[in-house]
DNA sequence: CCAATTGATCTATAAAAGATATAACAAAGG
DNA sequence: CCTTTGTTATATCTTTTATAGATCAATTGG
């Protein structure tokens, strides 16, 4: 499945959805106008409440990574340009935690590299969502 | 002063005084050695409970940042090699929010080396906290 | 047309996290 | 001896997180 809750997890779930759908989007997993499942739909499937999903996809739709219309349902479609303005702030201190427990600074971009490299690896060219 | 607290932020208090202390270490303005204020002293500095900042202190104490003494007082040590374990996972959130929403990835990149460039800058040769 | 589905909205409850407030204690230091 | 400090414990309060149930309008599919 694509998405999944791992209750031992700190993060909230309706923060692990979010997270799981950003990252599939830039694992080019799914992709503008692939539709999500619907909120009752994917509660039951992980078995969570339908509120809690709806957070996830209220969040997502903020943040502009789905649109949610009655009519279409509930698709990726990324708005507005680049990252929030808060972005920087937040790959700062991840970079700081590396960095202060000394590992050196050519190590941090390399596995920045990396990561990056996995990016849009999984995109497929049918509208299929596995 | 070296930390703060805004009350606005979404973090809750004592992860911001964890991230300002690790992003502190990162840019030497604070190094191995270096002592922190006691609880009681910051917090009425910062004008929070002194409980708020032991548990941050508590935090950077298990992620091996700090170590706490009855003795010599609360100090700069980093115990333990490179970031935790989690760390990558972190990493390639931050990553996947910035990729997700259309930023190139040598810009995503550039900024990583930005924020490296600006680590260790502060550096400071004394053992003031001015 | 009709039944089912869906997004949304509202209320309610319960548990956990975050923050504050006091108090007490042992150890250390002046 | 007295103050400071780290530590621990208890209590209270607010906010957040999660679940639950119910309603409603709109849409879809038979």
């Amino acid at each position: 499945m694509l998405l999944n809750v791992d209750l031992s997890d700190q993060r909230p779930v309706y923060q692990q959805l979010r997270d799981q759908v950003v990252e599939a989007i830039a694992d080019g997993v799914i992709h503008e106008g692939n539709r999500l499942p619907t909120t009752r739909q994917l509660a039951a499937d992980l078995a969570v409440n339908f509120h809690t999903v709806a957070k996830a996809y209220d969040l997502l739709r903020q943040e502009g990574f789905i649109q949610v219309s009655r009519k279409t349902g509930t698709a990726v479609r990324i708005t507005g340009e680049g990252p929030a303005p808060e972005w920087r702030a937040g790959l700062r201190t991840v970079l700081a935690e590396a960095f202060a427990k000394g590992m050196p600074k050519e190590e941090i971009l390399a596995a920045c590299r990396e990561v990056l490299d996995s990016f849009g690896a999984s995109r497929r060219t049918d509208g299929s969502l596995a």
